[in-house]
DNA sequence: ACCGATGTCGATAACGTTCTACATGCGCGT
DNA sequence: ACGCGCATGTAGAACGTTATCGACATCGGT
């Protein structure tokens, strides 16, 4: 279809005068070819512009040079995550190649699963995989889980201080004098989520604070599913004077829909978020919430990804970067 | 390195008993194989878990089934192309894999051409390059470009109407009163860039206004050299009254800059951006902006790509896109 | 019974690369 | 002269897959 399709190497070698086995060794820096040869070879190359087949030296090398990262979608975390991991991969000689799902993760069950083990050890050396839904993988090549799945999983894993940071998160909202404090939980089948309510749970366990069961309702981490959580919340008669949300696109949904039933935040209602999203940082208003390092999370799991597939030894397989709050304009004490 | 490597065709042949021959026949279902032989080596390669190699399969068949888009960086621009373009590949037989030159496109000048000469008709078969360093390619596979740069250009393109879009943010403040009216420009090398400055100085004509070239600065498209600019023109005497920002992180730089200098948005300094980011919505204030539909754009460049890997005749490979106006709260009346 | 058509299946040659093993030529020491 | 090592180059087999083509059996029709 393309009229001239790529040189081969045979291409080359037949303009050089050479074998390609030559050409080989030329283009791979192996010795025992002649100075003269190596720069007729180059020069024809040069002229050519040839480049080797990466699918050809795949299927001989067993080798892609190639890491994957599976996102479910590009939100701003995974987005932020890529960040890091793009950084971290430089210099590395691996290229970074993003798979996303594209969203409908319900039409796209088990895509993690199928992508793996369909590009695993014939397209990519090594994945990372974000918020996965895949607890154990026995394909070939290594691959590292971030905000891993819940269950015990053999699968190396780079994760935050998840109940930590929402213990904190609560215990400021109790600071401020607030009790009826409801959550928005993300996506269950996580452990970032169940950990996040855990320390939810614990803060108002060590204040001698009940929980409310019709206070926790689940967000799944989206925007959708959030806004149909926080109508309900907010429209009882008994609504919450604050709200925690299990991460900050669920709070910035919950902000929304306050402002649409005509609650004032901070005023009317105090929220915190969790993640620290550096886009939703000029909120309005901006937004209290417990910072995880997502980039260094991204690039702790391409390290690790990368030491794997190079087949160095590593002593922690499973690394928890540290939470924090931020206090800003979202919450406030309550009169 | 890894214990068991992955089962070949060759195994689940040897398995099967039957011929390799065969097995491609039935993972490919290609007619001539018995109804018996088809159910007895789809039973083994179920409990294999074969998955042919794409590696093999693409150097057999010069066809990977995989669109590389190219981006220099993930900001919401090409997060939200990114959607649009993972939205249209669905269902078309085609996987998406995103290449992130990772910010720094300084120390990574020209990574597109080698990315592609490296990539295409062996990683890839198709790729759209999203505001692109480069004007043309001759590499194998089609290319489409999304932001084109400038200089005429074979490449297939997707735009919006960017200097109708300029002019539209310009009169607005126009006709709002304003008349020293600042520009931040964007990447010079981009046609989008070129075409929203005409339109600004378009507009500034169409009023009788001369445009003070002082007024006019480059902020990259970027967030820091946007910071840069708008802290020059800010800090002048004869500071502008309104700011057009050829998009809307540039926009938003400016906002926070304003802050930072004690300038209210929009009573002091109306600002108008340009893309109508949805993350950028709910910013404090609500930005007035010129709106391209971004998701549409990475719709129909990743259409246009699979048309042309696939053959298929096009009458157009320019497709310019409409943008309008959306008015929030960033801007008002001089009084 | 015989012939052709049809339906199944396998041997084999690619695809573009790299690596192993071997061939060649040359200089040098004995 | 002869053998030896070294430097340079090449033939050929892999890697895992698929398309072509031919082999063989079966079957229906005459």
């Amino acid at each position: 279809m393309h009229p001239s399709s790529r040189p081969t190497i045979r291409d080359v070698a037949a303009a050089a005068g050479v074998s390609t086995a030559t050409v080989s060794k030329v283009i791979n820096h192996r010795h025992g070819v002649a100075p003269a040869t190596f720069a007729r070879v180059m020069a024809v190359i040069e002229q050519t512009g040839y480049s080797a087949s990466l699918v050809a030296q795949s299927l001989r090398n067993h080798r892609t040079g190639v890491i994957g990262v599976l996102v479910t979608d590009i939100e701003p975390f995974s987005a932020e995550l890529l960040k890091g991991a793009a950084g971290a991969i430089r210099g590395s000689g691996f290229e970074l190649v993003v798979y996303s799902a594209g969203g409908r993760p319900e039409e796209n069950a088990g895509w993690e699963r199928r992508y793996l083990s369909r590009l695993s050890g014939t397209l990519i050396d090594g994945a990372v995989v974000v918020t996965p839904t895949v607890v154990e993988v026995n394909y070939g090549s290594p691959v590292v889980a971030v905000d891993p799945h819940t269950g015990t999983s053999s699968l190396p894993s780079v994760d935050s201080d998840n109940a930590t940071g929402a213990a904190l998160a609560t215990r400021h909202l109790l600071d401020l004098g607030h009790r009826r404090i409801a959550m928005l939980t993300g996506r269950p089948d996580l452990q970032s989520s169940r950990q996040r309510e855990q320390g939810y749970r614990a803060a108002l366990a060590d204040a001698d604070q009940a929980v409310d069961e019709s206070m926790v309702l689940s967000g799944g981490y989206d925007c959708e599913h959030a806004v149909a959580a926080a109508k309900e919340l907010l429209s009882r008669p008994d609504r919450p004077t604050a709200l925690f949300a299990a991460n900050d696109v669920m709070a910035q949904a919950a902000i929304r829909v306050a402002g649409e039933l005509g609650l004032d935040v901070p005023s009317a209602l105090s929220v915190v978020g969790f993640d620290n999203i550096p886009e939703l940082a000029l909120l309005d208003p901006p937004l209290t919430t417990v910072e995880q390092p997502i980039r260094q999370m991204g690039r702790e799991a391409m390290l690790m990804v990368i030491d794997l597939v190079n087949g160095v030894e590593r002593e922690r397989t499973h690394i928890t970067l540290p939470t924090r709050l931020v206090v800003r304009a979202s919450t406030r004490r309550l009169d």
